[in-house]
Formats: C-alpha cells, sequence, structure tokens
DNA sequence: CCTCTTTATGGTCACTACGACTATAAAGAG
DNA sequence: CTCTTTATAGTCGTAGTGACCATAAAGAGG
C-alpha cells in the first residue's frame, strides 16, 4: 500500500461471481446463467455481476445472489468468500479482476432469473461444464471448498430446511462429497456433537417417506465440528 | 459476469497486501513497513503494493514479497492468498481493492527493505497493532488461517530450515497456538504419519542444544494431516 | 391379512488415536 | 561429579470410530 506516486496503477474493473449450490433430487445443483453476449454468447456461466461504487464485494454478492435466485430474503443464506481469481487475460476485452463466492441454498426454488441474467438454471454440478471465462476452475474450487468445510464446520445444515431428518442431513455428506455413509455411525456423531442438530420437541415425519418416520431436527448453534467428520478416503492424500 | 453494457462500472485500483510471518528467537514475528507519506504517515502497515497491469496478484504478490524482504529466490517461500477486503472506505483517498495474502518464512534476514518500502522490520506479533488502513484485521484474519491450518496441513515445515528437529517443529506449533505441546505426544504423532518428515540419513546435531543432540529431519512429500493435530483447546466453539 | 421392502433407530465389538504420565539417554554448566 | 536440560522410549486408560448386527415402523403388493 505503499508508494502511490512512484508507480502508476492501472484502472481494473471488479466482479463479484456466484457458485450457487444445492441439492435437488438428490444430486449436487448449481446456478448457471446463459450468456446473450460476446465474449462466450451462448455458453453457461456462473452469476454475477460488477461491483458498485458504494459496495464492498460481500454487498455486490449478496444483491446478485437475489437478483438471480429471485428470492425475497437471501439475508440467512450462507454467503462465503472463496478467492479472487485475477490472471490478467481471463476476461478477453479487458483487465477484470473477480472475487469469487460461495453460497449454499436449503432447497431450489425453480422461479428465479429476476433481472438481467437472461435465462437462469439449476444444472447438475456434474453437467456443468465447460463454462465462459475460468468458471470452470472457481466452480472446481467452490466445490472441493465445501467438500472440506463440511468435515470441520456444521456448514451442512445450510443445505437443509429448517425441520431436516437425519437422512437429509446424511444425504448432504454423501452428496458433496459423492461417498456413501454407514447410516447408524453417521447418526452417532451428529448427535454426539453438541450443538450440531438440536431435536424438534414433538414432531416426527410421516407422509413423505416409505420407510419408518424419521425424528426432525433443526441446526444447532455450533457452528464448528470437534473432532471433525471425515471423508471415508481422504487419508494419505501427498498431493 | 454479464451486462457489460447495462451498468456502468467505476475504476478500482487493485492492490496487493502480505502478511509475512516468520519464528524468530522463539517468538512469531511480521513484516511490517513504515508508512513515508499520508494518509497513516508514520504508520506501520503491511506490505504491499499494486497490482501490475500484466500480473496477476498472484505474481504480483510474489514480487513484492522478493522486494520487501531482500531474499533472492523467493520461489520456494510459501505464499497463499487469505482473502480480499473490499469495503468501501477502507482508503480515505480513493476505492481499492487489496487481495491479501499470508506469507511464511523459515527464518528471517535482517538484512531487508530492498526497493520501495522506507523502513521494513520484523515485529513480534503481540506488538503488531494499531497499523495503518485496515491492516489489523488482515493480520488477525492471516493469524487465524496459518493456525488453523496448522491442524490438518503440513504448513509447519516452512517455518524451519531446509533441515530442523522436532523440538523446532513443536516450537512453530506452540508458538502460533501460544499453547505449549507435550513433547513425546507431538514427536509420536509427527513420526506416525507418514511423508510429514523425513528423517536425515545420518545426522544428529550437536553443537547448540544444552540437552541430548536431536536428530534431523526434513520436510517429506505429504500436504495434508490426516488425522488432523488439533490444537489443545479447540473444542467445543460455538461461535 | 400377511409378507416383503424400505428406512429409522439402537446396540456391540475391536481397533486406533490420543492425553497424561513415567523413565531413560546424552549432552553442557557449574 | 552432579545438576540441569533436552531428546527419546514406553505405558495405560479412554474417546472416537469403522464394521457390523438387530429391531422398529412405515408402505407396497400379493
Amino acid at each position: 500500500m505503499d508508494g502511490y506516486d512512484k508507480y502508476a496503477f492501472e484502472p481494473f474493473a471488479v466482479t463479484v461471481d456466484l457458485a450457487v449450490f444445492t441439492i435437488r433430487d438428490g444430486a449436487l445443483h448449481v446456478l448457471l446463467v446463459e450468456r446473450g453476449q460476446e465474449p462466450y454468447a451462448g455458453r453457461w456461466a456462473l452469476p454475477g455481476g460488477f461491483v458498485r461504487p458504494e459496495e464492498s464485494a460481500e454487498t455486490a454478492a449478496r444483491r446478485e445472489l437475489a437478483e438471480e435466485t429471485g428470492l425475497q430474503d437471501v439475508s440467512g443464506l450462507h454467503l462465503e468468500q472463496l478467492r479472487t481469481y485475477s490472471e490478467p487475460g481471463r476476461d478477453p476485452r479487458m483487465r477484470v479482476v473477480s472475487v469469487a463466492f460461495t453460497a449454499l441454498l436449503p432447497d431450489a426454488p425453480e422461479a428465479h432469473g429476476g433481472s438481467d441474467a437472461a435465462r437462469a438454471r439449476w444444472t447438475p454440478y456434474d453437467a456443468a461444464r465447460n463454462l465462459a471465462f475460468d468458471h470452470d476452475r472457481i466452480l472446481a474450487d467452490a466445490h472441493e471448498r465445501i467438500g472440506a468445510k463440511l468435515e470441520y464446520t456444521c456448514l451442512a445444515t445450510r443445505f437443509c430446511p429448517p425441520e431436516f431428518t437425519l437422512g437429509e442431513l446424511q444425504q448432504v455428506y454423501e452428496t458433496v462429497w459423492g461417498t456413501t455413509l454407514d447410516r447408524p455411525n453417521f447418526r452417532r456423531k451428529v448427535l454426539a456433537t453438541p450443538g450440531f442438530v438440536e431435536a424438534v420437541p414433538g414432531g416426527a415425519r410421516l407422509t413423505g417417506g416409505r420407510g419408518k418416520p424419521a425424528a426432525l431436527y433443526r441446526a444447532g448453534p455450533a457452528t464448528t465440528l470437534h473432532p471433525p467428520l471425515l471423508r471415508p478416503t481422504s487419508e494419505g492424500r501427498t498431493a
């Protein structure tokens, strides 16, 4: 931050890009918009936009999240800065530095594409490839980040509605990690972690499921998991 | 990234700020520079500078790191993006978005203050307060980040010279975390983690220490710790 | 109505990891 | 030679967890 008068500085455009995840039909989905203009016209991209003069990147990201999802209240949603992408050639028109964010939604509200985004669509994560700009990379980084954070935080409840069953919570882990987990062991771990989930006073779910009705839980006050809930095959990674 | 023609965008200045840590005399130190001009003239700040037109933020950060430390080869040093700070009022003169990085140095080369930074100095972390801009916040975020990463990565070896003793490695943990660790248990854990450290073929250190000479180790190929090496009192955090 | 399937829930058992602790070895200081 | 200091080896009990097995409670289909 020193030397303002020693080097001239180039003006940059600053944008935010959002990797918005949800779980739909037991599969991880991400919100994409279709680009209407060059470059990358017709290609899918992460939602985002310019940071306005009076905004911070976080404020801009939450504004874009509201616009793209069409949700009335996005204040309770989990929004987290991922990292900043600043490679000189990442936008062919001009020098754009983009601050990427990750957001987690409980369930997919189908109605969206509020303001400027031409078409917005929930896309299965595995099908979200060949995106515009460096968005493939951003999306992969975001996926890796949330997978890692599930291990040592209570983030998984952010994918769930206000009241949920342990089976739904387990499905969050299985969907993001792409693995299966032993149900009794998962249950034991979650219930043994104080503040992770709290039982709903007198409720059990009946109608939907095919099997025995499951108890309902809410997200607890805890934010971190000690000890962590490690992925089955996350051992011995050398690189 | 859509809507280029729909909203005018403000040009931003983009800078990098570096939180460079080392361990000196058993205490965590951070590299600071003294500002020579307004605003915050005479105050200490994190080293940093503008991102040049042809650079990425990472490139700019490594260039600044070389300039401020005066080191010939900074290519092997650990440099990691922390996060981006973009609050509208964080620089009183203009709109500046800063990408913050964290760097870890094995030992403190006293000679530095290479190019534009008036005076650069290693400062004990606990004494690095009341910095310019929002650098107190950046520094605190950086400290929290490296403390957390020590738990589940092999980052601690980045604080050590090429060959080190387990006592030195333990001191890294104790210094960053501000705790004490049980020596035999720490030793057992480190040696039981494959790829964390590797014994130097036939060496033991003699001259310096007062006690029994310690075996020398090098950093191994592993990058992550499974299971993690958790801090003594990092349990039950609710907020 | 009975049986099969499905999901939820409760439990056991063995093994690993770890905190707390004791003991021994090998150096320098006095 | 003894004291101090640091490194290293090992022990013991407990928490956490992976791999199971068993039971309960619902719907589906005969």
